[in-house]
Order: structure tokens, then sequence, then C-alpha cells
DNA sequence: TCCTTCATTGTACGGCGCTCAATTTCCGTG
DNA sequence: CACGGAAATTGAGCGCCGTACAATGAAGGA
């Protein structure tokens, strides 16, 4: 154990990592072409020339595989959304909300298996593991949304009608990190970061699945009236 | 082929229909305890005493048995929304969106995995044949729901802010239908209709497909909520 | 140099959707 | 009633899949 070794990673451990990144990005591959049901461990195998039996070198199963690659993705969504909204001024509130949900749906249509992948059934037979699929970035994402909430807070919340909301019926660890960075938030707030997401998740997952295609050929406009909306329903104006 | 055999479908027929009924059953009861993934042709065949192969005579592919359960469903669902909003007066509009909205989400977590069903990936690598899935009982729930906000539209005229909506951007099928229900109706409280519907899918989509569980454990409070500002949203007051 | 550690392989098991030829069952007709 | 044919059913088989496990190979530290 010298200290070149716990320095650099060791050459084994480069290889290994390097392997590791190889078959997440196959497993994207099949995924983008194929769906996420195509990615199977033979498949990965397969086209790396390896026996299939040495992805279990890597990964201990399938959905340890799945899981690590709904983190990846979720993770570069929340990215992706982030710079969307840094690319506004920060005082241009409704601007930056407006640039997040597009970028959200933006992204999505680039990577609807991605989408498919964090907000959907991920596969078949998958069962997220105990603490939920991604939770690093899910809390980001939602931090992040609750931002922009306290952001537009001052002109929404004469325009928010009770619903008696509490600081308990959020899960404590998510009303710590709000608090601490947001002291003055109400609840009430929060409640409604939640609702906003909501808000721009509904129409973007109808269409995803396919359910708007039958009924519009204009889902751009649709989504946009309702971001409109939604960022007026907060006090603000687009524009 | 005597008048009796017209009449009576003739018992052959009706043991036919028997069986594919009871393959219908056992696959929604494997899809109730094992997800929508554990409906496999074997198992049916399995639990009904018969070889696997004779299912094939039944339904050609798994993939139509699922289109077939698929449509079920979602009837059933539509009717449970369309008799909870008629459980309601037709003049209290606000209270039967509110009605349709929450039987909407009570269906949901009565049939969880009947709501993947119809709104997510159904099941590993299946895809809907051609026209989406269940077109029948989509159309008549995107119908209903524009009824809903065709009664609201007196009120909520005057809260859309343009959009820019046309009949063209809408699918012939539907517009045809929609004007022929409500003649004067303007596509930009077809639009609207959309809207409504991805308003009341979304925060039920992140619940039902566990994103709204880590943040909080009061999800009802936070839907009611959106229901009660979509609705006040339409010009109407909620009570 | 040797020995341990880890990556990798091949084989195997059970389950899946699906196909197909062979068989059984049963109905309508001569 | 007996028979011919259609429909229902079977069982074997193909190629997938995830996973387990013992055996093999290589590579690195003592």
């Amino acid at each position: 154990m010298s200290r070149v070794e716990e320095r650099t990673p060791g050459r084994r451990a480069r290889l290994r990592a390097q392997t590791t990144a190889e078959i997440k990005t196959i497993a994207l591959k099949l995924m983008a072409d194929g769906g996420a049901d195509a990615i199977s461990l033979r498949a990965i195998a397969r086209e790396m020339g390896m026996s299939g039996s040495a992805i279990y070198s890597y990964f201990e199963t399938r959905d340890a595989l799945i899981t690590t690659l709904i983190d990846d993705v979720y993770t570069s969504l929340v990215d992706r959304v982030e710079a969307a909204r840094d690319a506004c001024p920060p005082d241009d509130v409704a601007g930056r909300i407006l640039a997040w949900g597009r970028a959200l749906r933006e992204w999505a249509l680039a990577n609807p298996e991605g989408f498919r992948l964090i907000y959907g059934d991920p596969v078949a037979g998958y069962r997220a593991p105990d603490a939920g699929p991604a939770p690093e970035a899910a809390e980001r994402a939602c931090l992040a949304l609750t931002g922009l909430i306290a952001a537009a807070w001052p002109h929404a919340e004469r325009l928010q009608s009770g619903g008696d909301h509490r600081w308990s019926d959020f899960a404590p660890a998510l009303v710590d990190t709000v608090r601490d960075a947001f002291p003055d938030l109400p609840p009430a707030a929060l409640a409604l970061a939640l609702r906003v997401w909501g808000r721009m998740h509904g129409l973007l997952a109808l269409e995803m699945y396919g359910h708007l295609g039958p009924q519009t050929h204009e889902p751009a406009k649709l989504y946009d009236a309702e971001l409109f909306d939604l960022i007026r329903s907060l006090g603000l104006e687009p524009h």
C-alpha cells in the first residue's frame, strides 16, 4: 500500500473503471435504439466481445446496472435544466422558469428513453432499491425548483389559497435542506414547488407516452401555453 | 348454419368467450400482484391447467393480450370517473371537475398497475399497435373532459391568453367530434381541455411512479390543492 | 519467483415468447 | 348413428434472457 497506489488509483482500477464506463455507454446505446428493455447483459457482453457472465464482475445484477444508469441520466437531465435556467439572469424569474420548463421538454424529446427510464416504469420487473431511484439528482431537481419558487414567492404568495400545508407534511431531509437554503419560506411555498413540478411533468409525460400525439400535432404550443399560464399563476409576467 | 346457431352464439363460441375472459381475469390478477411484466402467457396457462401454447388460440401474441387488457382497464377507468362526475349536478361545474379529478386519483391508488398499464410503458418491449392504445377509451376521456371545459368556458374564456390555437392543430377526428358536440367552442377551449388533462395527470403520475413519496407523505393534500387551483384558474369557485 | 487476487470463461438451470406438426375433442351433416 | 372435418389442445423445440458456479487465465506484490 505505497503512496503511489493511493495517489493514482492503480492500473487495475483504471482498467476497471474504463470497462465499467464502456458497459454503461453500450447500455445507453442499446436503450437509445431498442428501448430500456433492450438493455440485456448478454447483449452488452456480446457487443464488447466478452463472455456473458463477465459483466457480473462489474455489476452485481442487471437491476444494479439500471440503477446507476438512472442515476447518470437523471444527473445529466438536472445539469441540463439548471444550465438553461442559469442562462437567464437571476432577476428574470419568469424567464428562468420558462427556460427550465422548455429545457425539460427539449431534453425529453432528445432522450425519450431516458425520460421513460427516470419517470416511468424503468424496465421489466425492475424495483427501485429502497431509497427510490437517483435520490441525489431528484433532490437536486426538487431543491432547484424550490429555489425558483422562492424567487417568485413575493409575487405568488397572495395568489395561493390556504391549503393548510405544514412542514410535517414533507420529508424531514427535504425540509431541512429547504429551510436551510430559504429560511423565510413557508411550507405552502414548498407545496407550490411540488405542484409546479407536477404541472411541468403532466403534459410532457402524456406526450412522451404517446397520449397527446393522437389528439394534437402541436404539443409544443400546448406545453408553452401551459408554461405561460403557470408563470402567470405565480403572479409573474411572461414575455 | 341453422337459426338456432345464429341466435345463441353456439356452445363452442360460448366456451371460447368464457376461456378468453378467464385468460384476461388471470392476467389481471397476475398483474395486480406482480406488476405488468408478471403477465406471462406460460404463467396464465399454468394457472389454468392448460398447455402453454394453447393460449395462442385465443390471443395471437402476448402484445395482443396486453392491448385488450389496456382497453378493458382504460374503459373501466373512464366509466369510473364519468360516474363520479355524474354524481354531481350538471350545473355544479366546479364540483364535477373536482369529482373527476379525485375519482381519477382514487382509481389510480386502487389500481396502480392499471394506471401504469395505461399511462406508462405498458410492459417490456410492448409497442402500441398503430393507432395507439385504447383509442376508444382515450377518446371518450378526452371528449368528456372537453365537455367539462365547455361547461366552464363562459367563466374561463376571458382568463385564457391568446395562445393562437387553431382547429388545424388538432387531430381531425377529435375536432369533428368536439365541434359536433359543442358547436360554439373555439379551438382554445380544446387546448385548455388537453392542458387540464395534463395538469390532472402530472402530480398523479409523479406519485404513482414513486417520485412524490420521498418528498411528502401527504400527496392527497397536494393533489387537492392543485385541483382547487385548477378550478379557480377556470374562473370557477370551488367549495 | 511464487502466490494470491481478480477478471474471465464455459456450462448449466429455469423461464420466457413463439412456432409447428401431431393429436385429441367435438360439432354438423349425410 | 356414424363419419368427416374443423377447432382446440398438446408437446417438443428454438433462441432469447438473468443468474449461478466451478474452473481457468493473467497480472501484480511478496
